[in-house]
DNA sequence: TGTTTTTTTTACCAAGTAGTCAATAATTGG
DNA sequence: CCAATTATTGACTACTTGGTAAAAAAAACA
């Protein structure tokens, strides 16, 4: 018996994620998600809460969503093909025309200005990633199964911030050969 | 025949460096620079111009003092001994109390909100960087030479940005080790 | 001592920041 | 139609932002 919200939840969730995806915590301003979303301020602080909610309501958006997006992808494949898969996405990205890199990788780089309960969304999601890294190494076969899952990690993090940094896809992909040479 | 500065500009650069290194381009304020210099506000503007001039000059000075530094070791080194000394180097700084992670690092993940002149300085220092990579892998024996220079540059940015992101120096000795047993 | 030159200091500005609040609008149930 | 409840809107606040400008201070040289 109220008012119902002109905007659906969803797709203002995934703008502020977006938003927030492509500036980062403390250099997006309330002002740009009020034009990525075409939400007004108030309704943006009476649906969501205050920037600080607003960017764990993203952070978990992007751990729901393409996190367990790649976690199931790697769930699915063998062993090497996933890690091949996961090597190979910063360089689909960059081909795909953004270069965001990974908002959880992003959100490490600004753990400094982030609230406890962001953090802990970070780590939370961080080790939901390992996971699957982890799994699908203990399905690989060949000698050199020795590898960690925070190395191949490790790897996936810093590609992503060379993309971000303007590397090009054909280095990223080279990189993603010479690793999975080895592996 | 003028009035002396009554700072060193040596210090102040090296002030002005920590402070973008701990904090962020965008996320330092010029009241952070002015509490840790202590200087103030028309002193800093005079002495190196607005804030991209002084986010410039510590990343030239990022270049000049710690990339330099660390390509000097490793180009005293032995091809192995060189990664090994790089991959150590996020667990030290770690055990040392700082999570600053990488100047460099961080600046690529901040590479949208910085200018062209920041960028170029940052893409060269990058260059500079993985020539030391390149060189020591040139140096090494074995039969994994095939490894890429930015394969090596892209495991360490990754560290360095895990641990910004909280990962302890254990986990980042188990990256180090783990990588090293296969490279 | 007085002039010149530069640094330092202080006050100031316009714009941007996150966030609040009261008024208004829209919908449902009675 | 009316009451209750919620959403939307836009004005508003208090503060921070980067940057400027003018005045004051300090040294060097004549």
């Amino acid at each position: 018996m109220a008012r119902p919200r002109k905007f659906d939840p969803e797709i203002v969730s995934q703008k502020v994620m977006d938003t927030f995806w492509a500036k980062g915590y403390d250099t997006t301003a309330i002002a740009d998600l009020i034009t990525s979303t075409g939400l007004q301020k108030g309704s943006l602080y009476n649906a969501f809460g205050d920037k600080s909610k607003m960017f764990q309501i993203a952070l978990l958006r992007y751990d729901r969503e393409m996190v367990a997006k790649m976690v199931e992808l790697m769930d699915q494949l063998g062993g090497r093909e996933a890690i091949t898969a996961l090597l190979a996405a910063p360089a689909q990205s960059v081909i795909a025309g953004n270069q965001r890199g990974c908002l959880l990788c992003n959100s490490m780089g600004e753990y400094a200005c982030l609230d406890d309960v962001a953090r802990g969304i970070v780590n939370r999601s961080r080790e939901h990633f390992e996971g699957a890294i982890r799994r699908a190494i203990a399905r690989m076969s060949g000698p050199s199964t020795t590898i960690q899952a925070n190395e191949v990690q490790a790897l996936y993090f810093g590609m992503q911030v060379m993309a971000r940094g303007g590397l090009d896809a054909e280095a990223l992909n080279g990189i993603a050969q010479s690793a999975l040479m080895r592996i």
